[in-house]
This record gives C-alpha cells, structure tokens and sequence, in this order.
DNA sequence: CTAACATGTGAACAACTGTTCATATAATCA
DNA sequence: TGATTATATGAACAGTTGTTCACATGTTAG
C-alpha cells in the first residue's frame, strides 16, 4: 500500500477504527470461515450436496443426475471428502456417498430461508 | 460428455436417481445460491461484514482496518451494495456504509458455531 | 489371465476473480 | 477558481479454480 493511498479520515475515525479492529475475528478464523463458504460458493457442489443429502449414491449416479462426467464429480467429491462434508462406503467397484452429518444441509436451508431472500 | 463417460449403473440405480433428480431444487435457486455463498468465500468481504456490522465506517475507515487500498475495498463495497447486504449514506465527501440487516452475520456467526466446526 | 468398468488423479486449458493502477467524479477549502 | 481529498470505476494482470482428457488403480466377470 503507497503512502498516496491512506487516508487521512483516520485520525478523525481513530476511536471506530480501533474498536472495529479490536471486534475482528483473527485472521486465520476469517480464512477459515470464507474458505468453508467458497466450497459452497459452487453451483456443483451444492447440488452434489443436496443430492446425497436423503440418500446414498455412487459417483455414476450423482455423476447422471448432475449431467456431469464422473471425473468431474469425483474431483468436487475430494472437496467434499476432505472437509469431511460426506462420508463414503466400498462396495466392489463402486463407492456410495452420504451427508457426513445435517448440518451442512441445515446450513443451506436456513440460508434459503432467511438470510439470502 | 461423451459416450464413453456414461456409466452403466445407471440401470440399476435408476429408481434413487430419478427421486434425487426430483428433490433436487431448480437449478435456478441453486444457481442463486450458490452465488451468495461465493460472495462469503472471500475473506476480504467477511471482514468488511463484520467491520460494518457494529457500526458505520467510510471507506478509508475500512481500508485501514483491513490493511487494504480504499480501491479494492471500494470494489468489494459494490458487491455488497448490489446484494443489498450493505446501505450507505453520503455525508461530504465521505460515504459511510452500514449492514443492511442482521440475517447475514446471524449466518455467519451461525456458521461459526454450528455448521462449519 | 484378460477384458470391462467404476473411480481417482495429475496435467492442461479456459474462465473467472481480486487487486492494482490510472483516472474520473464530486465535494470541500483556500 | 484551483487544489486537495474521498470515493468510484474501467482496464490490465496475476492467481485461482472447475472441467476435460488421459491414464492409473482396483474390482468383477468371463
């Protein structure tokens, strides 16, 4: 940041500016937080989401409801994985996934509901 | 997507895809979604959410706190301000800006607690 | 064993996005 | 009026990201 572009409202502001400073969450709680957001942030994986949210389903048939290929939706499902949003279960040559838990769902639909209008 | 990517499980599962298929939301209210959630996904933007959730900051107010350029908060401020999640109000030549309302911390605080560990 | 198939994954590519820079606009002050 | 300052905004650039493609792995069937 050049020098051109401080302000100089800042000492008139000083006294809000410190408190807002003060009530910031920590940086790494913020990239944290936004990072989670991001992942729901694409279309993809909302519905990924959505759709293993009331049932178990394979790569192939989340890959066909989706109108996707199957490599596209096992990348996303490695988001998913490793944030441990959906859980998964072998059987032969196929892996079933789940909703690790209600949560996340929980989450989307109170933002349907009352947050995002 | 080619022949070659339609998998053959399709058969077998095609009773849970046509129910996932069918409780999936419109692809428009995902797209809307999924789009607000994105505008979470930058940290820059939850910070500026939460720096004006407490109290009315202009610009500069806000580019001091975020250790930006009032250029880039300036930008981030239109995304907000085109979502309505942001008001604003003229004073000289200062802009100071306010949250809109309360739903979207509720979300992020929300979030923090529950939904994302 | 070999062929077929479901899934995983790295590389490449295209599209998107946040910041910076330059500049415009609008308001205040000398 | 002219200079200064706060904010807005378009263009450019760099970094990120989702998809595709090619290929590897592992499992099942013949």
């Amino acid at each position: 940041m050049l020098e051109q572009d401080i302000c100089e409202v800042e000492t008139t502001h000083s006294k809000a500016i410190q408190e807002a400073k003060l009530n910031l969450p920590r940086d790494e709680v913020v990239l944290k937080l936004s990072k989670r957001f991001k992942v729901l942030g694409e279309p993809t994986r909302v519905k990924i989401l959505f759709a293993v949210s009331n049932r178990e389903l394979c790569v192939c048939d989340i890959a066909e409801i989706l109108s996707a290929t199957p490599s596209a939706i096992s990348h996303q499902l490695r988001i998913l994985r490793d944030l441990k949003w959906v859980k998964f279960r072998k059987e032969g040559k196929l892996v079933y996934y789940t909703l690790a838990d209600k949560h996340i769902t929980n989450l989307i639909d109170m933002s349907v509901k009352h947050a995002i209008e």
